[in-house]
DNA sequence: TTTGACCTTCACATTAGTGGCAACGTTGAC
DNA sequence: GTCAACGTTGCCACTAATGTGAAGGTCAAA
């Protein structure tokens, strides 16, 4: 698909799917016109950029990590260069701080809005049917 | 405490805590010689805000949400602005969106970190003792 | 009085985009 | 064919958010 299509199917404006090309994050094929051309299964693969940039990864890491987020591994695992495990087990652990701090916080803003709502059923008690 | 202290018991820079102050999520009371003094509950304030801060969550809403996660609530809760629970839901759904997406792809560099190891034994079996 | 912590202020840096232009490609109507 | 409309290209510059650096001055303790 072009990517005008790419763009409608996940959203993600065409301008920014060619600053995250620039960015290294996606590397589509070109036609022999020039045109950009996408895999499907680069749908998916804007939106977890999308997903991950939202959530604070910059996109240095997110180049890195990237070929790992796909399932079937296998054969990319062998001759993994060396310094791979260790800054996959960092940014791993840097997510799961981050999960346990929204999570956390998340958590208090649930409480919240509870506390705000039982207020408000307080200050005008059911009544009506 | 002064600024000097807070920045050493929580490890942001003195600049960026005077910067958060800019950004109105920290409001430090001052000293008659114009020194800035915390309390000591801020310590706990500004981690949380350098975790929601990597946690993608940009610094307005940091400001909004901020008097809605320290615990004890029970007065803030009444006259809350009209578009404050709205705010509330928004943010907490998208904070869970972010879990999510955090959990998952945390999940898959698991496994092939897991991948990676398993293919580093087989490829030098246990041999030694 | 010197030293170190603190003050304000202005400017600069980095990251993640956005806007707008001029030129080229594609498609459908005439 | 050719014209208009729209999608795509590269490019340059600009914005917004989050910090950071450094100059030049103040405060107070040794």
């Amino acid at each position: 698909m072009r990517i005008g299509e790419l763009a409608q199917k996940t959203g993600v404006p065409a301008r920014m799917l060619r600053y995250y090309e620039e960015q290294g994050l996606i590397s589509p094929r070109r036609l022999d016109n020039g045109y950009r051309t996408y895999d499907d299964y680069l749908v998916d693969r804007v939106k977890k950029v999308r997903g991950l940039v939202d959530s604070g990864i910059p996109t240095r890491i997110i180049s890195s990590i990237l070929p790992c987020l796909d399932q079937p591994q296998t054969i990319v695992v062998r001759n993994a260069e060396p310094g791979l495990r260790e800054l996959l087990v960092t940014e791993r652990d840097r997510m799961s701080e981050k999960i346990d701090f929204l999570t956390h916080n998340r958590d208090s803003i649930t409480r919240y809005i509870q506390a705000i709502d039982e207020a408000g059923s307080q200050e005008r008690p059911l009544r009506a049917g």
